[in-house]
Formats: structure tokens, C-alpha cells, sequence
DNA sequence: AAGACGAAAGTGGTTGA
DNA sequence: TCAACAACTTTCGTCTT
């Protein structure tokens, strides 16, 4: 069993679908991203090779997912075969693929250069290209800005991953305002179906915290809140920013580590007055009121 | 002077008729 | 499609430390 370096509990958790393994007391984060590279099945017998592939992996941040296949010009088909023929195939490829190809072909340089901007991890920017070819197929685009389909599906695909990216960053990313997003990332949701989970105020408390300064212990502190404000249903209805922003206000006064309201509103993306509101109803509610004037009143 | 507080008015999203 | 509603924002004056 694995102990933690900083207090040397043996409590460890693994962070849903995000590869990370935390301490459960000091919120300190042992290993990150974990991949296993190993072969994902067992190997009977060294001859078995039916399950081993050739070739890159499919891929839908390339407009044929690396597959495409052209009709060459010097094989030894076209050279012993009447060229005529040769020809009119090369022809009618080069006019079957323009439409949806070429919408792709420019979409995923779009794609490419929002998803560096932003730094997205290659499992979203994957995701991303798939669900704008998606929209594609299903002739989505039509009578919209290409470059809009491809932000709603940034969008789309870092709120699937649970990757803590507001809207706001996908429009400096993009250059759209909120609205068209909004409209269109929705638009994209209706039309193929997906159904997308609320956000996840855990998510934010990580780059929040980190962004604060603040320790560990206060960073679990907020975690262990919003476990409560889920549990007492104060979370229906509510922005997942702000709320992970109004717990780690009062994670940071309980643990003696306090930063302003505006701090925390400024990394947080929330007004002040948002914060007041969520930190004032989760104290009373919660039943940490009491705790907490005693700390005031001792400041 | 900085930070916290709360009232008032406005915005955008959701819901239900 | 429209109205009602809660959450959130913006702005601003006041209080506290």
C-alpha cells in the first residue's frame, strides 16, 4: 500500500476518469494522467496475432480519419488498362470528396488552433472533431458559421470530459460571443441527441485552489463542502462556478488561510455579490455559521 | 483605504402553459 | 411563443476593520 509523501496516510483515492491519484487528507496529488501503454489484451500463445493491428490509429482530427485512400496515377492498372477510364475515376474522386471533405479539411485547422489556444488534452480535441463530424454528416453546418459548429463542439466535448473550461474561454479562444455559442453549442446537443450532465463544481475547485495558493488541506476542506452542499440539494439550479467558487471562500476562512471576495471572484470568473450569496446560504444551511463568526469575531 | 455587505435594476436561461 | 421565475451580474452607497 501506498503512503502519502506529505502526511503519510494511506488514505489515497482515485479521481474519477481523470487519472489522478489524491489523498484523501491532505489533498496532495500523487500521480497524474496515468496511461497504461501495455497491450490490452492477454497473449496466449505467440502466434496469435488476430488481435494485433497495422497502421495508425483512427483518427477524427484528420478529414478522413487518416484512412483516405487516392486513385494514383502510376500504378500498373493505369498504365496497362485504358487510361480513359482512369481518368474519369480520378475525376469523379476529386468531385465526390469536395464537399463534406473540404468543410473538414477547414473546420480542423479551426479545431487545431483553438485547441492549442487552449491547451486541450488530445482526448477532448479527439472528441471535439468527432462530434463536428458528426454535425457534418448530418448537415448541421449548413446555412451556419462552420466556425461556430466547431466552438459549440469544443464546448461540447470539454463539458463530456469533465475538463474545466467555461464558455468564456471558449470565446476568447474562438472570437464568438457567448451568445452565438450558446445558441449553437445547444443547437448541436438538440440535433445529435447528446445529453450533457451539469457541470461539476469539483472540477473547478482544483484550479481554483491552485490559482489561490491555497494548501491542500483547504483544497479538500472545499471538496468535503461541496460533497455537503450536494448532499443537502443546495446545488440544484445553481452555476457549478459558483459554487465551487462560494466553497472555496469558506473552505479558505475555516482552514485560517482567507482570501478576499475579490480574489476569489477574479479567478473564479463570478461577481463578488454571487459569492456573498452562495457563501452566506452554505454556511447557515450547513450549519457553519456559528464556526464562522467565531473565527471572525477572533480576527 | 480596503474589504465586506446588501439593495436595486437589468440580463439570459429554464420551464410550463 | 410567451410569461413567470430563479440565478447571476452590474452598479453603487454604506458599514466595518
Amino acid at each position: 500500500m501506498k503512503k502519502c509523501p506529505e502526511c503519510g496516510d494511506e488514505k489515497l483515492m482515485h479521481v474519477k476518469d481523470k487519472g489522478e491519484v489524491v489523498c484523501r487528507s491532505c489533498g496532495l496529488v500523487l500521480e497524474e494522467k496515468m496511461v497504461d501503454f501495455g497491450q490490452e489484451w492477454t497473449e496466449h500463445d505467440n502466434n496469435d496475432d488476430s488481435k494485433r493491428r497495422a497502421g495508425a490509429p483512427l483518427t477524427y482530427t484528420q478529414h478522413d480519419q487518416g484512412l483516405g485512400t487516392e486513385i494514383g496515377n502510376s500504378s500498373d492498372l493505369y498504365k496497362l488498362n485504358n487510361k480513359d477510364k482512369f481518368k474519369r475515376l480520378i475525376k469523379w474522386q476529386r468531385r465526390v470528396s469536395t464537399a463534406i471533405e473540404r468543410n473538414l479539411q477547414l473546420a480542423l485547422s479551426e479545431l487545431k488552433r483553438i485547441s492549442s489556444y487552449l491547451k486541450l488534452a488530445p482526448a477532448v480535441e479527439e472528441e471535439s472533431a468527432r462530434i463536428y463530424t458528426l454535425a457534418v454528416q448530418r448537415g448541421l453546418v449548413k446555412g451556419r458559421g462552420l466556425e461556430h459548429i466547431v466552438a459549440g463542439s469544443v464546448y461540447i466535448a470539454s463539458r463530456v470530459n469533465d475538463c474545466s473550461l467555461t464558455m468564456d474561454d471558449i470565446c476568447n479562444a474562438s472570437g464568438i460571443d457567448k451568445k452565438t455559442l450558446g445558441k449553437n453549442y445547444r443547437f448541436i446537443l438538440r440535433k445529435l441527441e447528446i445529453k450533457l450532465m451539469p457541470a461539476d463544481p469539483i472540477n473547478y475547485v482544483y484550479k481554483y485552489a491552485s490559482e489561490l495558493g491555497l494548501s491542500p488541506v483547504t483544497q479538500t476542506k472545499a471538496l468535503k463542502l461541496i460533497d455537503k452542499i450536494k448532499n443537502n440539494g443546495l446545488n440544484s439550479g445553481k452555476s457549478p462556478k459558483a459554487i465551487a467558487a462560494g466553497a472555496i471562500y469558506l473552505a479558505a476562512i475555516i482552514n485560517g488561510e482567507k482570501r478576499t471576495q475579490e480574489k476569489v471572484a477574479m479567478v473564479s470568473n463570478v461577481t463578488e455579490v454571487t459569492i456573498r450569496n452562495r457563501y452566506k446560504e452554505f454556511s447557515t444551511k450547513l450549519g457553519l455559521d456559528k464556526q464562522l463568526s467565531k473565527i471572525q469575531a477572533s480576527a
